[in-house]
DNA sequence: CCATATTTTTAGGTTTACCTAAAAAAGGTG
DNA sequence: CACCTTTTTTAGGTAAACCTAAAAATATGG
């Protein structure tokens, strides 16, 4: 079983770029709040795992491995944070609940939710319905 | 901040009486999974926080802080819960995610989810486009 | 009510993910 | 290219939450 932190930090990867060229630890550190010493740590622990390939002294590219889990992980970000949308949640708390959620949750219920927004957006133009419940 | 793992404990807790009877180190231990050692520790720190009353060599029960918190989560357990079972997923996988997103989503998804699953209730006798949906 | 069985605690150890401070490597400029 | 700055790594340390094994307390049955 992949561990959640191990999945926040390819993510962030992702995020500055990692799926197609070197992200340097200090971007790393900064963009996820920790020092560089430990960045380094888990990176040669990401590296052990082929999550990444990592050279020292100049920084992480993700692997196949790595890129198909940050692909993943943004299908299931975008599936949490349109659904709650589509409820009527704002922007920044969907963004970080999606974040949270998407870590913790079963496939299952991501492709439920999928199923669900792309539904909305199958509906006559206005899904009615939807409205009663916005203004309930 | 509250630690997600005193809140496991806490659930655990409520889960086997502790709402208003003493439970057992063992039984906490056997329900978690965990040795009862391990156990031990947390309920000191549990208790040193105030979200139990501990008596060695007996057991604990929630006090009145640690209710509220119990109360809490079973207020979300039970609103994940529905939403995902009024969208058609299974009871236990339903239940299962409820368990995970109970500790990390804010409180305004809740609210918005428990206001959705009572909307569903409001409407007329079955719901036409959520039949929809689920044949989707 | 005492001996045995069970439960709980203590002691000491492990792992994970973080930290700081100092050393080493890399990069940038006169 | 040599010096200085920045970045990265290493070394050593901490806290949380778990473990096992052994000691201590409690519970139970003859």
């Amino acid at each position: 079983m992949i561990q959640r932190r191990i999945e926040e930090y390819i993510e962030c990867i992702y995020a500055l770029g990692g799926g197609d060229k070197l992200v340097h630890n200090s971007d790393i550190a900064e963009c996820m709040g920790i020092a560089p010493a430990s960045v380094t740590e888990m990176l040669q622990k990401l590296s052990s795992e082929n999550y990444i390939s990592y050279e020292r002294y100049k920084g992480a590219v993700l692997t196949k491995k790595g890129l198909k889990i940050a692909e993943e992980l943004q299908h299931r970000h975008k599936a949490l944070r349109d659904f709650l949308m589509a409820l009527g949640l704002d922007g920044e708390t969907s963004d970080k609940d999606a974040c949270t959620i998407e870590h913790v949750v079963t496939s299952n219920t991501i492709e439920l939710l999928v199923r669900f927004v792309e539904f909305l957006n199958r509906c006559d133009e206005k899904p009615f319905w939807l409205n009663l419940f916005h203004d309930y």
